[in-house]
DNA sequence: CATTTTGAATGGTCAGGCCATTATAAATCA
DNA sequence: TGATTTATAATGGCCTGACCATTCAAAATG
């Protein structure tokens, strides 16, 4: 009597029963998605939402760690703690494509690629929006980097190449723009630490010739610059890759 | 005696304690990177881990909930179940997305003007490197989206829609852009399906002729039919969007 | 040899408890 | 009075130990 599973079985239904903190999340996110729930608000205390929908502690639990992990809720400690609604947060799109690249669900070569192709449009968007402020940010950042040269630096150069980058996306004015950059700098970054920089190759010299493109508003010479910069420090990534992988 | 909150207590250290839980992730995160786990591993069960790293059982399952919200890890009960490592999982980013854009961390205008950047190299790499076999697979989903025109059929049509532009984003061979491509799509379809859909736009026809473009290979012509398209879904959608806002 | 039954391993959940942290209120003291 | 210290209660973080449902392999059965 297993038919089930001889005839009709392939069809789209089973895969896996709704555990009961997935429905605790999906009624939370439902919520939001109503207007019932907002930016800055605080949930009930994890006994109390536990008793309201008739689970146990742990299962409020393992759905609020769901709910922060995807940046929806934040928590504090003590008396007047709880968990609060966020107005959201990049993280988990920059963590999983950071696991995306270490388990091997998208190449290096993948990603270098769109990294390369996401870049040529946030160019052209800082150069049109950019504004005195955020060049001048910019080469305050590139006067820092160059104090940083030492080996024994290199997490440092790391976080400020990251700022670089962050401040670029910053200059296009959108949001979306600044999270998507997140998401195809900072993996690299993580790389970066384990592999060294390449020490023949003159970062802030580059930096700075394509923040003066910038602020010339010459698109197409400021794209030049930094796409020469990318495939040369994708160049060297995929042979460092190679290299450890023997 | 609270010197340490009055004098140099701005410093960057505190914030939060790591949570033992998040020692688990990064431990775990940490053997895939050094790739003593990789894709496809089994990781112990969850009483041997608690054990292991002398927690208690509830603590290793919200490290494992973490791991498998962000696509680490997948379960699978009965014996011979247990946790399993992934290659890696695009759900959490178009999730981040979407919650991102309801949260109000994002505005609807950012994310369709990120959309219109994005999906133009989408279409530049799409033009370049799509096959037969891609286009083919374009033109039957369009036929099956025009058998879906009747306002009951709205959320069948939108998961076409989203096979839609799935399928265009293989066509450029690269799975990143596949990723992003799922991020800036996949919210919207659940606007959509909030909001109906433009019943005086025949988006089959717009998407036939776009196709066209692609297999002749002509880029610009391509994305000037997928950009006017995408405004004016855009525009609906914005206009949706402050009608509801009242 | 085919079928059914049993049993062990595993994730999912629950109940109840203790601890560290924190903000407020109360008590203490100068 | 006013500043300081000391309880107090609420909260998240974590633990112990248990039971259930599911799954699959081995044993029992026919």
């Amino acid at each position: 009597m297993k038919q089930e599973d001889t005839e009709g079985g392939e069809n789209l239904a089973p895969a896996k029963s709704q555990r009961a903190f997935e429905q605790i999340c999906e009624q939370i996110r439902q919520e939001i998605q109503n207007g019932n729930l907002s930016a800055g608000d605080k949930l009930p205390a994890e006994r109390d939402l536990a008793e309201q929908f008739q689970v146990s502690r742990a299962t409020v639990r393992e759905a609020f760690r769901t709910l922060e992990i995807g940046g929806v809720l934040a928590f504090h400690k003590g008396v007047k703690g709880g968990a609060f609604i966020q107005m959201g947060n990049a993280r988990p799109i920059t963590q999983t494509m950071q696991d995306l690249l270490s388990l091997g669900g998208v190449s290096l070569k993948d990603f270098t690629e769109a990294r390369v192709c996401l870049q040529k449009e946030i160019i052209r968007l800082a150069c049109e929006r950019g504004t005195d402020e955020d060049f001048a940010a910019l080469e305050d950042n590139i006067a820092r980097t160059i104090e940083t040269n030492a080996p024994e630096r290199l997490s440092e150069r790391t976080n400020l190449t990251i700022e670089f980058y962050a401040l670029l996306a910053k200059a296009t004015k959108n949001s979306v723009m600044s999270v998507l950059m997140s998401a195809i700098t900072e993996p690299l970054g993580f790389y970066i630490n384990r592999i060294g920089h390449d020490r023949d190759w003159d970062v802030a010299a580059s930096r700075s010739k394509f923040v003066k493109h910038l602020k010339a508003r010459d698109v197409d010479a400021a794209i030049d610059e930094m796409v020469t910069h990318m495939q040369r420090l994708h160049e060297f990534m995929l042979k460092k890759s190679e290299e450890s992988r023997e």
